[in-house]
DNA sequence: CCTACCGATCGGTAGG
DNA sequence: CCTACCGATCGGTAGG
């Protein structure tokens, strides 16, 4: 029960010490996630959580690293055997918004709620949220690109801006859901992103993940 | 220079408490201002600060309070006196973009930042928040009704769900901007507000402020 | 408005 | 993975 363990136990521990900081930091920010509670709550000592991450810092980016897989698992595994351009870009707008709707951790969507806490502040916790939501960011303007040179999408529509729109709409679901209780955010995120990207509106029942 | 002072220098000191503690919660958010930290930042002692608001729950309802009449101030001031209806909306949304891409607070709009940080804890600071934003819906969603009932706008427009999607891409002009330095983020908010109330897009010069 | 102080918690380390 | 500990900071109070 007690004192060092096999590598996979090891494993095991961290992925749970991961689950739950991101759990957390759904609800209260990367800010949230401290070492003594993470202690408390998984019945560990601080030295035990923190021994596999070194720095609070360092527990932090594997936090977002971890979300950023779960965000990637939920959203784009669905859809990206698709056909690229228009039918696998509506398919995302449909698994993403269905993500922020159903969020897998208690607080809602941790990217959405990672980058409105944390863009206003240096160093590396920033920089790597900058860069997991380029990323994200270059996927959809690729996809966004593709339909438009196939002519599904209007020759005059602005990639970055529909990109910026998409990612508007659907990080306000989160506080949309648990500040004003609107469950049909999601809904009208779809909605909005159809009409932005210029195509009908999507069927009921588009999606059923 | 030391011990108690009027009446009129204590609001006064109330007033420069307020600003700092809504710059520092633009940035890092309201948990970020903590009493000490003010304290330093003004040169006062812990319990001057705190003396003026009893406690720490307190000065966080005072800047909200603080930053929601800014935020009234700078983006309903100004056209409030525009005629109501379809007129007036529009120039909220071209005060609001321009108020989110020149914020006056150093981390930029306070209650974007505060709405995804706090949505998913409760208390009274979720309250308030939640009820502050609720006031500014209401004020929308009347408008856009004033202006379908005019004609102005088509008449199978959904309000709440438009009300959702001008509020998400208002906020979401501060991430793209900080985050990924899209310094055009405001007129592709301004452009996508448009096109979803199904309007022409905005002339290049709409506003001056 | 100040100094001086309280118990609790923070991130992190030493040593095992 | 643990206990035991470090200095710093947290919100807040007593007393002036």
């Amino acid at each position: 029960m007690t004192g060092r363990r096999s590598a996979a136990d090891a494993l095991e521990t961290r992925a749970a010490i991961l689950r739950r900081a991101a759990d957390v930091a759904s609800v209260e920010g990367l800010d949230g996630v401290t070492i003594g509670r993470l202690a408390a709550d998984l019945q560990m000592s601080k030295s035990g959580v923190i021994g596999h991450f070194g720095t609070k810092e360092q527990l932090q980016l594997a936090a977002l690293d971890y979300a950023a897989e779960r965000f990637r698992v939920r959203v784009w595994e669905p859809v990206h055997h698709l056909r690229p351009g228009l039918e696998r870009l509506l398919g995302v707008c449909a698994s993403w918004t269905a993500h922020a709707a159903a969020p897998e951790f208690v607080g809602g969507c941790f990217i959405a709620a990672t980058s409105y806490e944390w863009d206003g502040r240096p160093g590396s916790v920033h920089d790597a949220l900058a860069a997991v939501t380029d990323r994200w960011r270059r996927t959809l303007a690729g996809e966004i690109k593709r339909a438009i040179a196939a002519g599904d999408l209007a020759a005059d529509l602005n990639p970055d801006a529909l990109v910026f729109s998409l990612e508007s709409l659907a990080a306000g679901i989160n506080p949309a859901r648990q500040l004003h209780g609107d469950t049909e955010a999601d809904t009208w995120a779809l909605r909005a992103m159809h009409t932005l990207l210029g195509v009908p509106a999507p069927t009921v029942a588009a999606t059923a993940s």
